[in-house]
DNA sequence: TTGTAATATTGCAATATTACCATATAAGGC
DNA sequence: GCCTTATATGGTAATATTGCAATATTACAA
């Protein structure tokens, strides 16, 4: 028997939901190419609404993916520590072998995720040189 | 700017979703401790019903998590490559730091995903009703 | 104090996901 | 062929999540 308890699992896929979200991660990637950015600079990088933003950076927080630092009246926020980016690396790697498969999945595929009829955009050079034709 | 386009973030998100049910964490973790598993046994393990546990698996095959072997009318399972586990240790690392968190994340969490009000859960008559007045 | 910019919170309609059941397929033995 | 077991698929009611707009808070400067 796996040796934790129904709750701690139930807990631990929380925790990937706050993966699981394609603002989410747009808002770590930014992070971890810029280092630290405040709400603002992210609200402009998304082009998203601000109350919108502010939902999303409050469960990467409070999941322990992201870290704040007051400044003034401006927030700025960064990944929360080395073993994120790792998190992201070895995630993307897998993703980048099995994303054709992803597309399909009726369990966890929103119906315009990419291949209903066209595949990832060519604008995608890092992931579409990877797929075998 | 990420250099990612949209819909692979979206279809990014879809694959960390595959990682986000208690269910599927449980098919791995029993996977990762056993190596190989066909469907009656983690039904048994598990005590899900039958076709639900197959539309859980059939997404973790087609994210890439799992990968099967036909043996005469039994189908097994196991871990797709080593990267899983990896993956899998990595996010219970950073998420053992921070479950508390998690379980406060109003994005993420379901209303019984633990300690709604930590620890002596509000369920625990047997501290509750001890409660004078 | 008042004004204003930066960020957070809340309410809710629209949308997506889950759990369960019934049914379908596929393989092996008789 | 027919029966049984192992696994997969489809429909759908119940439930959960998202996106957005309105509102609240906080910090600073004048």
């Amino acid at each position: 028997m796996a040796g934790k308890s129904k709750e701690t699992y139930t807990l631990w896929a929380d925790f990937w939901k706050a993966l699981s979200h394609p603002i989410r991660l747009r808002i770590l990637e930014n992070l971890r190419e810029e280092g630290t950015l405040n709400v603002s600079q992210l609200v402009e990088r998304l082009g998203i609404g601000q109350g919108h933003l502010s939902n999303h950076l409050a469960c990467l927080k409070t999941c322990g993916l992201v870290q704040t630092e007051a400044e003034g009246r401006f927030i700025y926020y960064s990944l929360a520590d080395s073993r994120v980016p790792q998190l992201l690396a070895l995630g993307e790697s897998i993703f980048s072998d099995h994303w054709a498969g992803v597309a399909t999945c009726v369990v966890v595929a929103r119906p315009g995720s990419g291949s209903e009829e066209t595949l990832p955009r060519a604008t995608d050079r890092s992931l579409i040189d990877r797929v075998p034709r």
